[in-house]
DNA sequence: CAGCCTATTCCACATGGTGGAAGCGATGCG
DNA sequence: CGCATCGCTTCCACCATGTGGAATAGGCTG
């Protein structure tokens, strides 16, 4: 095995061909060959061949004209495939959390800049949220867009930030950068996030985060009213959805092996 | 190449670890190896080694206790980053549709069954339409869904119409099985389909297909009040979207391949 | 507790993937 | 207008890499 770092058993050209999807994903348009070569360091002979394949399977797309890649329509479809069935195994845990609050659970992960609601368990109050599945918020607005933001390289909270700019939603939004950047270290070393009626008037979200294999984590809430989810009600939850949290990662991150113990949580 | 029927030269096993995914994201739900070895023919070393590799990165998911496989969570970012790419690149044609038409555009995959609305061109009328990108719908209500359907085998549709049954949504949507089986290949022969207020009163809609490299087609349509699209303007307006559609496809299909480059006109 | 079925690991082999270098086609420059 | 350049694409000999049959481990069932 060329790569030993890598854990087990692993397909080079299949791992190649990911790191490049991953390449087009993050790009911020389409992408030349020679743009490839230097992201991921292959010679283009085999960027080429690699591009070839997905191409032809639709996962990549090609400008006729201009001869540059970026990500295919049949992710579109795999994608939706892939959030339906996420949102079913996470289910548990958000029934868990929205048992242990009594408010609506939510699941969201961070998709271009953006946060995407992916599942909700919905509370059994009259009373409930209102953030849909598929709904697209900003993420500096919301507690579950803090914790997917504080839980990642500086530089990509950084570009997230510079793309969309911090507009205010309500009078307590944070719109100040310097502010917004000690809220995310504050997040990351407390494992959690709230919003006080920073996205929307009267409503109060607190969100932890759940780590996958994948490198960003994905984030759960529980969201209602903010006479419900005062000060003394959250520090009851707290504890319970850390643990709830962590128990999640775990989760996730056991393949069905003891032998991999990659912990990342604080 | 011991694989000669195949294009060009892809790359088995990336190829491989792609079928594997469109596996598991047709599939109710988790599947087990050796299940997959019965739906891809191949051996459950290799499919034990390629999911190895796509778990590690976050594109297949293991439950822990079951063992089973399903898609994993990374694919749903990159789902969301492709489809924001798919409208980029997708939205010259939209706006070709939107121009002729003097109606919103829309772009619509299928996508576990519904209709969903990747992108967007609006109309500069006042009163304009109302689906949202990121709206999922029910194939056999809207235009876009039946033409989504209609270019698909016959064991799909049925396997779609079987999950969501054929509720009503309004006096005129087609509820009957049979029926909706002559529309659609009505549809498929003459290459478009039409929606006279059977999604939402009042509302008239009209779909054309887009083929590309993958399997399935995309699907767009131009929606507006049934007051502004009756039988009259959509005879004229429909040659032409027949032609954008035809256009789009080819421009879709030609992978870096000299043969077509339609020009846009005006 | 034995039998059976499924996921996982192992390993020798040769197939399938690799990448340096040569071809092309398109822009840009003199 | 033709020559130079640059980037995408194709070729091909080599051998690292992925392959899959068979052995192992683990978990239900009867």
């Amino acid at each position: 095995m060329a790569d030993g770092r890598r854990g087990g058993g692993a397909v080079q050209s299949v791992e190649r061909a990911l790191d490049l999807l991953e390449v087009l994903a993050a790009a911020p348009d389409e992408m030349g060959v020679t743009e490839l070569t230097e992201a991921t360091g292959l010679p283009g002979a085999t960027i080429h061949r690699l591009l070839a394949t997905l191409l032809s399977r639709g996962y990549a797309h090609q400008d006729p004209v201009t001869r540059r890649y970026s990500l295919g329509s049949r992710l579109v479809r795999l994608g939706g495939s892939a959030g339906r069935r996420f949102g079913t195994w996470m289910r548990p845990w958000l029934v868990e959390l929205m048992e242990l609050s009594g408010e609506t659970a939510n699941l969201a992960v961070l998709e271009d800049s953006h946060v995407v609601y992916v599942a909700q368990v919905p509370s059994r109050h009259k009373v409930r949220m209102f953030t849909e599945v598929g709904n697209r918020l900003l993420p500096h607005t919301t507690a579950v867009g803090k914790v997917l933001l504080a839980f990642r390289p500086r530089e990509v909270t950084g570009a997230v930030i510079a793309r969309n700019g911090l507009p205010g939603r309500t009078g307590r939004t944070i719109t100040d950068a310097g502010r917004l950047y000690r809220e995310l270290e504050q997040v990351a070393r407390r494992g959690y996030a709230v919003d006080d009626e920073e996205e929307e008037e009267g409503v109060c979200c607190i969100a932890v985060p759940v780590f996958g294999p994948d490198d960003a984590p994905a984030a759960m809430s529980v969201s209602g009213p903010t006479s419900r989810l005062g000060p003394g009600r959250r520090q009851r939850i707290l504890p319970r959805m850390l643990r709830v949290s962590a128990d999640a990662s775990a989760a996730l991150l056991s393949a069905g092996d003891p032998a991999r113990r990659g912990d990342r949580h604080p």
